[in-house]
DNA sequence: TGCCGCATGTAACCGGTTACATGATTCG
DNA sequence: CGAATCATGTAACCGGTTACATGCGGCA
């Protein structure tokens, strides 16, 4: 086992919490997880296997009417141990998460400043429909999955993920201000 | 040319901003881009060879006295073109950041609360240190480079820096604080 | 003598995405 | 009939890191 293999967790974790195919893996973090987390089928189905070589999780061939057969992984109680290791486990180095718009920002004495004022508008949209989406979410698990025991951290992580796009969206707007406040 | 490749152009702005040996730019990168990108070696030295084949700049051997020699690379004005109009091209797809502490959060119920608010703590403390060394830079730029054109970008992506090390440090808090509640 | 700073470079590896292949069923 | 949803899987590729190799000069 490797140091920065999170994404097997998030795997292990979300068998834990009730997914137990890869298809309903994918489709729970494309929906849930996305703004901290995502992976793809190139990794989910090896990932899945290399979970039962390990004594992590078990498979099942379940044949279904009328849907094509799938496969339901299970955690073993090795899996679930494993799994709770990890979450004890004291946080990695976190990684320096490359903003391209920050990028640009610092190399902008190369263009105008309507030039760079664009991109932060253009960005700042894009940081509002992310709200959007964020509180979207927050308002479809409050009436769907209110009963759901996993809600309560979930919320915590899009609380995280509104405060900080906010957060952005104030720095844009403020930062715009300055670089027009300049052109007079 | 690849839409992906950001690295190369911010090697490009680099060299535009003054610094040119494969030194000096990872020195540059990992003193005043640290907290928004990174780079390594062995990206730097085969980039700048691109760079040089696809005629964005030009290089000659510098002998130095007392130190070894050195490579020095310069934009040429196609170089300067391309830089340009990456800053103007319109923002890529933003990569979702991934956030070992919000997956962890995400699957917490399989862990005790105090388990859980002593991960917060931990985060809390990593983004303190954070917030300071922000706060460090800005003052050394203030007192040394305040004459450089560049120094009102660079005090912008500083900005962003607090802002939004400061909105993680007030979601931990108040995250923390509803965790403790919930345990009377 | 050994370490640090300066300076350049590469091969192996690794995590992850993309593009593709396959195929069933349902619905308009 | 075609599109969408369900479902599994892999090979090629790509961006990036790590570990290593090399070597000079100054300093403790």
């Amino acid at each position: 086992m490797k140091r920065n293999n999170h994404t097997k967790y998030a795997i292990l974790g979300l068998l834990a919490t009730g997914f137990h195919t890869g298809y309903n893996i994918k489709q729970m973090i494309d929906n849930s997880l996305n703004h901290f987390w995502k992976i793809s089928y190139g990794q989910i189905y090896p990932t899945l296997k290399v979970l039962v070589e390990e004594g992590l999780a078990t498979v099942e061939d379940k044949a279904q009417e009328g849907k094509p057969d799938k496969k339901e992984y299970y955690l073993t109680s090795k899996g679930g141990e494993a799994l709770r290791r990890w979450l004890e486990s004291p946080l990695d180095d976190i990684p320096v998460s490359k903003n391209e718009v920050l990028l640009k920002l610092f190399f902008s004495r190369n263009q105008t400043n309507t030039q760079t004022i664009n991109q932060l508008e253009s960005y700042k949209e894009i940081l509002e429909e992310r709200y959007a989406i964020y509180s979207g979410i927050e308002e479809s698990i409050k009436s769907h999955d209110s009963m759901e025991p996993d809600a309560k951290f979930w919320f915590f992580t899009l609380d995280y993920g509104k405060r900080i796009t906010s957060a952005e969206i104030d720095w844009c707007q403020h930062t715009i201000h300055t670089l027009i406040q300049e052109e007079d």
